[in-house]
DNA sequence: TTTGATTGCATTGTACACAATTTAATTTCG
DNA sequence: CGAAATTAAATTGTGTACAATGCAATCAAA
């Protein structure tokens, strides 16, 4: 029955699903990101400053899985609107350390209701919900793992 | 014990590494896709064409959940690679046909071991994968309501 | 201590993604 | 029929993502 091709259909894919539910969860964060002016990736950094206070550029890359191609130019926005303050690290002056000011700090505020607002768009079971956490999870720390090797 | 921000930590968060492990898996891709020399988005598209032969601008979009601001200048690049043609349907102008070439119908032949080199860099068991497969596709299929809903 | 390696960030170039708008073709309805 | 609404792609503008490279600061070791 199965020909050789059966692996190249998207329906066999795991990929596929994981790429689009990403793509079309973010998308919905939209009219709620609007309101406090930030996009998706620049909501996630500023959630990552909201619990740590002061990190740098690695560190934020780090957490948040994204590099300083990415980062540089997302946190010079993110200063633009007076929201944090990067500078260098006195010590070492390669570290660029980036911190809340007042107004980001304060943003925090009316971003509070969001996840609550957007576990409105997906329905799941707590089971379903909890296993999806789990299993992504457990992806993430290999690919941690992978990381601290290399 | 939780205060009213605890729902704005990265950890507590669904979407976040629903995001993470997106992307990273699509990382990983790379090194077997730039074998045949297409990006992530090419490949799920020859994918679809390769299963359904010939399809316009907007069935590609539902299967793949992208728009046309993705897909025109994708399917420019899959021209001129020499992949895939581009012609308008004779009955209705606006639609544009997209079809295999021969060459593009060839590729099929060295992409049919990529599935199986991605499946060795994410160690899930059956069920896990069963698991994550099976609630992903029922975020899908709601969003995909919602879609026609409009 | 000096030079070679490493580190942390920035820059460049390519490729998405998608909202918003535009254009052209087709359909609907008065 | 003929104007208005709808549809399918394309275009424009903004914002990621990331590989590859550059560069300055720091570290390491002989």
């Amino acid at each position: 029955m199965s020909d050789k091709y059966e692996g190249l259909k998207l329906k066999n894919q795991l990929c596929f699903p994981l790429y689009a539910v990403s793509k079309e969860i973010v998308k919905r964060y939209k009219p709620f990101l609007d309101r406090i002016d930030l996009t998706y990736t620049q909501y996630i950094t500023m959630m990552v400053l909201w619990e740590h206070k002061c990190l740098n550029v690695k560190e934020l890359g780090e957490y948040l899985f994204l590099d300083s191609g990415t980062l540089t130019p997302l946190l010079k926005k993110l200063e633009q609107k007076g929201l944090v303050e990067r500078c260098r690290n006195k010590d070492d002056e390669r570290i660029l350390q980036v911190t809340l000011t007042k107004a980001g700090e304060k943003l925090k505020e009316k971003a509070v209701d969001v996840p609550a607002s957007m576990m409105s768009c997906v329905h799941l079971e707590e089971k379903e919900a909890e296993s999806l956490y789990r299993i992504l999870y457990k992806i993430l720390g290999e690919f941690s793992e992978d990381a601290e090797e290399g």
